[in-house]
DNA sequence: AACGAATATGCCGTCAAGCGAATATTCTGA
DNA sequence: TCAGAATATTCGCTTGACGGCATATTCGTT
């Protein structure tokens, strides 16, 4: 059943994070690792695991990819996206995970740097 | 994380199943696995697992373990509940449950023979 | 007390999920 | 074409989920 599949994309706590800084908008693989604070090939996997769940569409840009969620989302997921939405009030990791999003995004807005190459720097608006 | 519990329960085809037959009514641990069609002890597992998950509330009547949905649902449990509706259309077991279901009780009530004590008959309209 | 029905649990084997470390791949700039 | 950054994938390992089978437990009946 492919709704197990969906399922599985919430049965994890890295996936969980991710899905939550999403809402807020899309971020490119770095960005994230760098918010998650953990291993690139984990958050690479699991990014993958929310593709085949339908819960993340990725978009190449140069050698970036960014993420965010999917434009029209099945309504499982919108439902359990608004669920999402409501647990920041419960649990920690994820009102601090937004807090270190904005941090990241303001240091990358504010000096892009090496952090963020020339071509693509119009698409810091939107991916940060 | 307790989110990632309640969630593990929809990642089961056999607890999707309990939960739509549910979705009718109550119904006990043994009627539960005649319409599965599964080992009984599998069911009981995965009774077990929802039970944990929030997602499932028993009752022990004599000798009977009487399953219900939780009285007072979690946002997150009724917002999917809702969805596992929507599925029935898409998903041929979970129609043809709710057919066994149907012939199941109907049996039940209209012969309850060795498989309605007597003493828990009245409670066939509980949970049949 | 003994038996049977309904339910739960223990044991064990299998398999998939998740992880870290290393490596491959893709793309860009020099 | 070469180097380097960003991302994906492979490998080997560990752990947890699930299932089948047998057995324990609970409760009612005789």
């Amino acid at each position: 059943m492919q709704v197990i599949q969906a399922y599985q994309c919430f049965c994890d706590e890295t996936r969980l994070r991710i899905l939550n800084l999403l809402l807020e908008g899309p971020l490119c693989v770095c960005h994230l690792t760098a918010i998650l604070g953990v291993p690139q090939p984990k958050v690479s996997r699991h990014l993958k695991a929310l593709r085949d769940g339908g819960a993340l569409e990725t978009e190449r840009c140069y050698n970036w990819t960014i993420c965010r969620l999917p434009a029209t989302p099945s309504p499982l997921l919108e439902a359990n996206l608004k669920c999402l939405q409501d647990l920041r009030a419960e649990e920690r990791v994820f009102k601090a995970d937004l807090k270190t999003r904005k941090r990241t995004v303001a240091r990358i807005l504010k000096d892009p740097g090496d952090a963020l190459p020339a071509q693509i720097r119009s698409l810091a608006k939107d991916c940060c």
